[in-house]
Order: structure tokens, then sequence, then C-alpha cells
DNA sequence: TTGCTCCTCACGTCACGTGAGGTGGC
DNA sequence: TTGCTCCTCACGTCACGTGAGGTGGC
């Protein structure tokens, strides 16, 4: 017979371990001192404790340990907890390498001057938008700018003139198709569960809930495209791929002070 | 200004998360009500919500992020918390890799009749031992029983005949050599801080503290070269390499109740 | 008698989730 | 007035670590 001091140095745990395991009932000293309380262990419960920390290595909950060790399960009911452990197991090793990823991606944009705009990359899923919107093909970069100032307005005449209230406007951008196509710009405004009919110019689209990197800029919406270079350099860097495509949330915009605005640049994601 | 549930909706984390950010002092609301403890949120207070949860997504604990925050440290403090980070980031990635192959070793080992012995192995530290030995060379497998028996009590009467109480037998391997030596058996008794001196014969040596699997055989010692075989297959399986020799530790040891008998296998391994 | 080990509470950990019980604005 | 949102406690999570305060055997 063992006290609890010399069976936890045999185990290589603490005694505070092995009381908490009698607590839980997963191990139970071979006899207890009624008088005293003292725990006395035999050394060949030593077998039983490293179950209980085999298991635990694997990374099963105590709780678990000790359906395993009460239930005695069969062999095929031990295989699905197994599996079920090594998808878990699996899930974890890629977040952890996902974050990894980005830990490094923010390393190297601090060699580069890029890193205050990139500092608060966040993943997220986008929110379901409905929207308003006028679609417009064909632009190069420089024309989004003025196509944008021509669309809103139409868009926002179109959505009061159906006695409904416009949101933040929105704006989401087609890649460049193969053939040389050019950029196809959306801008509009979402109208949540608003009742707006389409024109021919105008249509309601469902922007889809999608897995996507976002950054907030803030200020003057000059600098969007010098902070869209940088967060793309980011995303590509962090080992993300692209998976769709990018839109812009005016979350503020105010004419009068252009450098109070916010402005949410979102670019769909997947992961590596 | 938005109220808590409006600024959560557009930040996508739960009011609880931001009330629990503004008590930590992360991100105290633009302006909170005195007379009913509303929080009202700007906007552009987007663009900090979006910091705190960048970093907390690259892993860093809110207690750090309140000190970036506010501390507004330097690049170079930045790259070294980075760099910190992307180290503990990969540790946790090799740990849970070493567990996932743990995993698949027990699902494969369930595919053969082993998952019995092997059940319960776990990685530890082995402990220091000091012991007094006897080194008998030049063996085969088929040598070592008779060599134990033989061996050990002529190290019992070194010593006893030392004045000094013998603790547990142990017995180490040193591995065949390359040029066909056979296996050198070392065999005796752990003897802590007990001065025994050397003989011709006898030699006091220290085990060194190393990484090693271990499992507990309990029963009969003639089941031990089974479970070894089971034991090494298991190891080699899950991936860990083997990194010296490998130990047997009779923690329990009655000739008159052999089945009774509790024997600790260790094989020292490194992470692969 | 002095150390050593043992005992039983009970708080702390980390980032919130989840009620409980109550109040203010449309 | 009825829902909805907001508020402040305060407990629970997971596997122990770490005292606090006290007792029993060499």
């Amino acid at each position: 017979m063992l006290n609890i001091g010399e069976f936890a140095r045999l185990g290589q745990v603490s005694t505070r371990t092995l009381r908490h395991y009698d607590e839980l009932g997963l191990l139970a000293p071979a006899r207890t001192d009624v008088a005293t309380g003292y725990r006395f262990y035999s050394v060949r419960q030593l077998a039983e404790l490293h179950r209980v920390l085999a298991l635990r290595d694997l990374g099963f909950t105590l709780e678990q340990i000790g359906k395993v060790l009460g239930d005695d399960p069969s062999i095929e009911e031990l295989r699905g907890m197994l599996r079920l452990r090594r998808a878990q197991i699996e899930l974890v090793v890629g977040d952890e390498l996902a974050r990894l990823r980005r830990v490094e991606a923010h390393l190297r944009a601090l060699e580069g001057s890029e890193s205050v705009v990139v500092q608060d990359v966040v993943m997220k899923k986008t929110q379901p938008i409905r929207m308003a919107e006028i679609a417009a093909p064909g632009l190069t970069h420089q024309d989004i700018g003025p196509a944008f100032e021509r669309l809103l307005p139409e868009v926002l005449a179109h959505i009061t003139g159906a006695g409904a209230t416009p949101g933040i406007s929105v704006g989401w951008y087609e890649d460049e198709t193969v053939d040389g196509g050019g950029i196809v710009l959306h801008a509009g405004f979402e109208i949540a569960g608003q009742d707006v009919p389409d024109s021919d110019r105008v249509h309601v689209v469902d922007l889809p809930v999608v897995d996507a990197a976002s950054v907030i800029h803030r200020g003057h919406p000059h600098g969007i495209p010098a902070a869209w270079e940088a967060f793309m350099r980011w995303i590509e860097d962090s080992g993300y791929r692209l998976a769709g495509p990018c839109r812009e949330l005016y979350h503020e915009f105010h004419l009068e002070d252009l450098s109070a605005n916010v402005t949410e640049l979102q670019q769909a994601v997947s992961r590596p």
C-alpha cells in the first residue's frame, strides 16, 4: 500500500490530480482510512491510472473517460470515439495552421509599410444582404469612381419611388472575365425586408453568406484603392484563397465630411 | 449612434462580448447614458472592434490586447510579440499532430488484437534513477531471462553487504550493436541516495531523464515479451522515433505470486 | 516537540454563455 | 399596455493549481 504522495510520484501526477480523480469517481484509492480520510493505493492501480492518463493524452475529457471506464464500450463504440476524436483534432490543427499563416503574414507585412492598413483584418461570415442595385459591365479601374456617383442616385430614386427607405450603400465587383470583358460593378443600397420592384435597370439581389476577410477603412474614400491593394496582398500572403467577388459596405458615408467615412472592405476567401 | 444590439450585429459579436470588452477597458462605448446605463457606440468604433477581434483571432489574450491598445508598442515590440505567438502556435500544432498520430495508431491497433496491451500507453519523462547493476554483454533474446535470475542475487548481495536497502529491481537493454555483438543487459536495483561502492562486477549508474513511452504490464512475466512486441509496434506506428535504450521497472515483484506482478515498460522516444 | 504528509474547503483560471430579475422607450 | 431591448448581478465552464487552516504519525 502506498499513500497518496508515493503513488503520485510513481505515476508522475500531482496529489491534487489523484484527489480530483477520486472525487470524479475515475480512480478511487484501494482503501480509504475512515478515521483520517487518508487515501491508500496499491501498486497495481498504476495500470488504472495509466489508462486514465492515456485517454486524457488523446484529448478525451474526464467525463468521457469516466464513461469509457464505466461502460466498458465495445470495439465498435471505441472506434467511433477515436474517429470522432481524430476529426476534432484535424479541425484544431487546421485552425491553428491558418492562424499561424495569419501571424506570418503580419510579420511579413511589418517589413513593408502597410502594417497600419492591415492590422485589423478579421475573418468572418458576411451578413446576408438584400440590396437594390444596378450593374455596370465593362469597366476599368478608373471608371469605378464616376460610375458609382452616376448609379447611386438612380437606384436611390427608384427605392424612394417605391416607398422604401434605403439602408447603407453597397458595391460589389465581379472579376474581370478571362476574355477581357472588364470589371462588372454592382452599386446600390441595402433594402433589408422592404418590397422594392425590379425595373429594367434596377434589380433586387441577395448577396450570399460567405466566409470573407474584412477590414475597416476609416477616412476619405481616395484611400480605398491603396487599402485594397495592401489588403489583397495580405490575404494572398496569409495562404487564403480568393473565393468569389469582393464587396464594399459604406457603413458611414457623409458627403459633407468624407474623411469621417467608415467603409468595410470584404473579400470572399476559402481555406488553403 | 448605435445601441449595443445594433453595434453587435454590425460587428458580428454578442452584446455580452461588447459588455465584457467594456468592463475590461478594451472598448468603451462612445457614450454611456448616466441615467439608464445604456451603451451607445459610433460606427467609427467598428474599426476599434476590428482591431480587438483581429488580435484575438491571432491568439492573443484579452489582457495582451489591452496592453497593445494602451501602450501603442513600437514596430520592434510588435514583431517580438508576433514571433512569440508564432513559436507558441508551432508548439500547439506539433502537440496536436503528435496527438493525432497517437489516435491513429490506436485506430490501427483496433484492427489487430493488441488493443488491450496498448490501450494505456502514456508519454512521460522518466524519473531519475540511481541503481547498482551488473552488465552482461553478448546476449540473445533467450538468454535474458536466465541472466536476470543469475545477476539479481549477486547485485542484491553486494547492496546489502554495503549496508544499503535495495529499491525495486530495474533492467535496461542496449541495442544490438551493428557488428552483431548481441544485447547488453543491465540488471540491478534502485538505491536512491544510498552509498554503495563499485566493485569489479557491480557498478552504480544514473539513468538519465528522457522522454519515453510507457506501458504497465500486469501479470506473469512470461507475458512481457509479447507486450514489448505490441508496444514497439504501436510506438513506430504512432510516428515517434526510438531514441535510446528501453527499461523495465519491476514495481511489484513477488516470486510467490508472479501473476500479481506489476512491470513498467519504458522506451525512450523523440518527436518525429 | 518539530517537520512532514495528509486532510477538507474554497478561490482562481479564460472569455464569455446563459439565465434571473428588473427597468425604459415605442 | 404589450413586446422588445437594455441593464446589472452571478453562476457555470474544464482540469486542476494554489493557498488557508487544521490534524495525525514518526
